[in-house]
Formats: C-alpha cells, sequence, structure tokens
RNA sequence: UGGCCUAUAGA
C-alpha cells in the first residue's frame, strides 16, 4: 500500500493525476487493500483533476469498505470542492466533518476562505477568517494569501493591503506567495506603482522565505502591462534575466500584450523569437 | 520523521 501511495502521491504532484487514478484501480485489482492515506491521495488526484464528483465516489467508496474519513479526506474533499467552484458544497463538506466529531483545522479553514474568494464571495470569506478566530484556529500565510487573492476579485486593493498589514502586525511573516498575491492583486486594480513598491519591499524583506519568484516577477509583467508600462515592464523583464529565471509562456504573453499596447513591434518580434527558442506555441 | 489535505501570475 505504501508504495502505491507514494507513486500516487508522485503522480498526482506532477500533474498525472490520471495516472494516479490508474494506479489506484491497479492496486485495488492486485487485491491490496487500500488504507486512509491511500483514499486520501486518490481523493486528491480527482480534486487536482477538476472532479469533485468523483472525489465523491472515492470518498463514499472509502466509507463502504469501512475505512474511516480522517480529517485530511475531509479536507482533501473540500479541496475538490473549491477547485471547482463549488463553495457551497465544500462548506456543507466541513459541516458533515464536524457531525462526525472532527474539528476542522486551519487547512479547512484555509481551503472555504479560498473556494469563497474564487467565487468572488469576499464577505463571506471574511466572516469565515472570523470564525476561524473564534474557533481558536490560528491563521497562517496559506489564509493571508486566499484573503488577498479574495480581496483581488472585486477590486478591492485596498482590503488586500489591509489583510496583508494586519497579518504581518500580528506577527504572521508574510511569504513569497503573499507578497505575489498582493502584487496581483494591485495590479489587477491598475496600481501599479503600488505593485513596484510592495516588490521593492519584497526585496528589502530580510527573510529567506520571501525571495522573488517567477510568479512574482509574472504578477509585476502583468500589473505594467496593465497599466500600459510596456517600457518598465521589459525592464522588470531585463532584471529577471540577469537574476538568472528563464521566461514562460506567462512571462512573454504578458510582454507581447505590453509591446501590443505600446505599438512596439520591434520588441514584439524579439519577445516572439524568444518564444520560439522556447518551444512555445505561437497563438 | 520512508506514503495523505490548503494559498499566488498571462491569453
Amino acid at each position: 500500500v505504501v508504495h502505491y501511495t507514494t507513486l500516487m502521491s508522485v503522480l498526482q504532484r506532477a500533474g498525472r493525476w490520471e495516472q494516479a487514478m490508474e494506479a489506484f484501480e491497479k492496486m485495488e485489482a492486485a487485491g491490496v487493500v487500500a488504507d486512509v492515506q491511500a483514499y486520501n491521495v486518490a481523493i486528491t488526484a480527482c480534486a487536482k483533476g477538476l472532479d469533485w464528483e468523483k472525489a465523491w465516489a472515492v470518498f463514499a467508496a472509502m466509507r463502504r469498505a469501512g475505512v474511516e474519513p480522517s480529517i485530511i479526506s475531509y479536507n482533501a474533499l473540500v479541496s475538490a470542492c473549491e477547485r471547482c467552484g463549488q463553495a457551497d458544497r465544500a462548506l456543507e463538506v466541513v459541516r458533515n466533518m464536524r457531525r462526525k466529531g472532527l474539528t476542522p483545522n486551519a487547512v479547512s479553514y484555509n481551503t472555504l476562505i479560498s473556494a469563497f474568494g474564487k467565487a468572488g464571495r469576499y464577505q463571506e470569506a471574511v466572516r469565515l477568517h472570523q470564525l476561524m478566530g473564534e474557533a481558536g484556529v490560528p491563521d497562517d500565510v496559506f489564509t493571508l494569501s486566499s484573503l488577498i487573492r479574495a480581496s483581488e476579485k472585486g477590486g478591492r486593493w485596498r482590503q488586500a493591503k489591509l489583510h496583508f498589514d494586519d497579518f504581518q502586525q500580528r506577527g504572521v511573516a508574510p511569504n513569497t506567495v503573499a507578497y505575489n498575491a498582493l502584487i496581483s492583486a494591485l495590479g489587477s486594480s491598475g496600481r501599479w506603482q503600488m505593485a513596484l513598491e510592495v516588490f521593492q519591499a519584497m526585496r528589502e524583506d530580510l527573510h529567506p522565505s520571501v525571495a522573488p519568484d517567477i510568479v512574482t516577477y509574472g504578477s509585476l509583467i502583468a500589473a505594467l502591462e496593465r497599466g500600459g508600462q510596456w517600457h518598465r515592464a521589459l525592464e522588470v523583464y531585463d532584471q529577471m534575466q540577469a537574476e538568472g529565471w528563464k521566461a514562460n509562456g506567462y512571462i512573454i504573453t504578458s510582454l507581447l500584450n505590453a509591446c501590443e499596447k505600446g505599438g512596439q513591434w520591434e520588441k514584439a518580434r524579439e519577445l516572439f523569437g524568444v518564444m520560439q527558442n522556447l518551444g512555445m506555441d505561437m497563438d
């Protein structure tokens, strides 16, 4: 069982969720009895495949087999709902969890907050955060990035910044993802100057867990593109390369859009060449 | 500490 579960875990993390499910079926066909962890990985694989119904089916099969779902099983099911845009169903799963005597933990709350944020239901996301505190479950950096993302949906860049500052003041140190989310939220609202400021603050942050990554640059370049700042976008691109980062599809597309808006056809042509060297499709 | 759950970028 451990070998199968390890294999499934690796496949699912590599995005090969279909193969992970095949391994699960092969395991059962081979007469190996699945344990909780094996079921949990299977549910996660379904979640990655954006198939909450299949996740639900695996969960039901687990119960039928007499295997007690753990809090992780429930959380994995909540995650499946979250990924499929089923916020209300996610909440229902957490209610079922409580009914079984399991207490929702930080992962449960964070996933719910993310689900409501993705659904554009900011107020409910904030309400869940409040309930989390009342339940004595400490919020963390996952909560923070989920709340920032929830703010971004409705163009609430001020709220995004407030969440960021609030967490920081309470001693929850932002990490790379939290900074990235904030840069993205500011960019969506057209606040490219502030996005640049946050990027600067990020570089000055002493914590080792806040090093800019490829998503940071993607978010910042997108923010500049939206603001019509093609020249600054290209500057950031140069800086990124100087630090050893290789462009990906997100970056190139944003830069192409930026150049197009600015009428920079020469630059766009260069980027086209880069894209082809990277073996990307040009659609 | 051999296997399981949550957050961030473009079109």
